[in-house]
DNA sequence: TTGTATGCGTTATCAT
DNA sequence: ATGATAACGCATACAA
């Protein structure tokens, strides 16, 4: 590995000068400035993060949380693609990713220890049990973070739009002529409750009313779950014109249901999803969703968390709200 | 943060007995060690990795390389799958896990450069461009490399065992009674190359030709470019009876184009896939298809990567080749 | 069994 | 404009 004091010898100055060399001190003259980058470049110099760390108490390194009890974790597309986009503004702006857990190796230690383990500048809890106390304890804690589809006190959090999320759901099959609307939900979180009441708040403004055998509930990205919902729904003594999925993936757990029994889609039923995952834009007819802008939540909560990193002192909580779109595909008929 | 020192002045020994303590060194009275480890938890002292790594020279970090061209990344299951099992098997032996990646900020290292920036003890390329110069070039140099479905020259490879898995596939729809069998598959990569050439030679060993159109190339996890084919395949004069896609997901543009046409699955034509994703367990008919075990492949190219790291003097490169299995779906019809 | 001294690679302070 | 020196937190060779 080549260090400072290898450049220092090779060009004949001392430790302090390169250091300051490299990192453009205005008080080296330029001429040296570029001998001495130009030698580092001849060695292949490359600085060290954890001499660096040491030294001034940043790492560059950001941590991230993505800790499920469910264990589907990446493996669902929404929260790669949060992850992606993290990972992509990170990079854009010189940091790192280390996926922050707990209990490495034999070493027990809660997520706020791994943090400080690894020096991390802040953290993005990206997916995680909010009432986990470890949770609770790191986002209280004086170390930057921002949460994504909760919110702690007095920090910054990225929010889906959950609320406009269904009421645009909702508003379309509205328009398309449905009024014997099902909404199969997941379980019961601060998104499902979200949705949930948005869903009954934009029902009631359109002066639909929606028989509470009609709300039921799943788990998301289960299709089996759903599946089993969709079979009861169907058993109705009058059934739904349209359903609602947790998840365009639970979908196919209901889309087989139906397949099964011989309905077809959306002549006889019609149904939405959630999430806009690329599943369902190849299924035919394409799943009616709405998209979650996971690429733009990934980037916005890297964006700011660096902000609080690097401007500590200018610094104030946000709670952002990202936007989503409809993804009108072919499983809502007009029935008018 | 809390460091040797505050333990050493909160308990009243030196930093170098309590480096020890707290290490288990045996030159330590095993007494003073409970006391001063008692005093290190009492204080909520943790270690920092970056003072370590810059002293000892070994980091406990592995940096994972997913990068391909075609930016799907970890939004591709098997990926994802794959990352989550090197994800659980370094932590399981304490080792944390960076993203190594090209152009961090405005620094522009390659990925060599980024491995030494971050003091990684060892790098599993997951996924990349083996042409790749910078890739080469990491594959040459002394950090300890683990690659998959790659063989770099004397290192250690993870190898999905396409050969077998396309063998197992050709020889069960063979026992179905099928011996029109076309085979859409991926762009040309290492991967498809073994995958075309054990279709054809199983094909051959049953006794079975197969006519080169029938052999078309498609894009991997592309549905519209399997689709197209898949109507290809419909023109021709003579239909195959069984279709093999290049993997899971593609299969929905081949399932979405037959369902245009009002073609049955399987009664009028049979499916394969390919990988084994959740996805082909929850269509109905299940896909029937090959299931990489991707989980194994991520653990145990962790489990070997951290073995050199470890023990580099009883080291020797391997390759292992992890078999996936047969998921029997019900695309495949019984034609006999 | 414990303590002293040193250095890992870097940067920051203070002289020169 | 440049350099000597110390310090970040830790582990180790060696001395006591």
């Amino acid at each position: 590995m080549v260090t400072i004091t290898d450049i220092a010898k090779a060009c004949g100055y001392s430790r302090a000068t390169v250091s300051k060399a490299l990192n453009g001190a205005p008080d080296v003259k330029k001429e040296t400035i570029e001998r001495i980058r130009e030698c580092a470049r001849e060695l292949g110099y490359h600085p060290n993060a954890a001499a660096r760390a040491l030294k001034v108490g940043r790492s560059y390194n950001l941590g991230v949380i993505f800790s499920d009890s469910t264990g589907v974790g990446l493996t669902h597309e929404y929260f790669s693609r949060i992850f992606e986009s993290i990972k992509a503004e990170a990079e854009r702006l010189g940091y790192d990713i280390t996926f922050i857990s707990q209990n490495l190796g034999t070493m027990s230690m809660d997520y706020l220890e791994h943090t400080r383990y690894r020096s991390c500048d802040g953290v993005v809890i990206a997916s995680a049990d909010f009432h986990d106390p470890a949770i609770i304890r790191l986002g209280e804690s004086k170390i930057p973070t921002v949460t994504l589809d909760y919110t702690f006190d007095s920090r910054t959090a990225i929010l889906s739009d959950n609320i406009r999320g269904m009421d645009t759901l909702v508003r379309y099959v509205y328009g398309k002529g449905h009024r014997r609307i099902a909404f199969i939900h997941g379980e019961m979180t601060s998104v499902t409750q979200k949705r949930l009441a948005s869903f009954k708040k934009s029902c009631m403004e359109l002066g639909i009313r929606i028989p509470p055998e009609y709300i039921r509930e799943a788990v998301y990205h289960d299709p089996r779950s759903s599946g089993l919902e969709t079979r009861a729904l169907l058993e109705l003594p009058e059934q739904p014109t349209c359903i609602f999925y947790p998840d365009d993936f639970s979908y196919i757990g209901g889309m087989n249901e139906l397949e099964r029994q011989g309905i077809q889609v959306p002549s006889q039923i019609s149904t939405v999803g959630y999430d806009g995952i690329h599943l369902s834009e190849v299924l035919r007819p394409r799943l009616t969703t709405y998209r979650q802008n996971a690429e733009r939540m990934g980037a916005e909560a890297a964006r700011l968390l660096i902000e609080e990193i690097e401007h500590p002192d200018t610094w104030l909580p946000q709670q952002i709200t990202v936007e989503g779109t409809l993804l009108e595909g072919g499983t809502v008929a007009d029935i008018d």
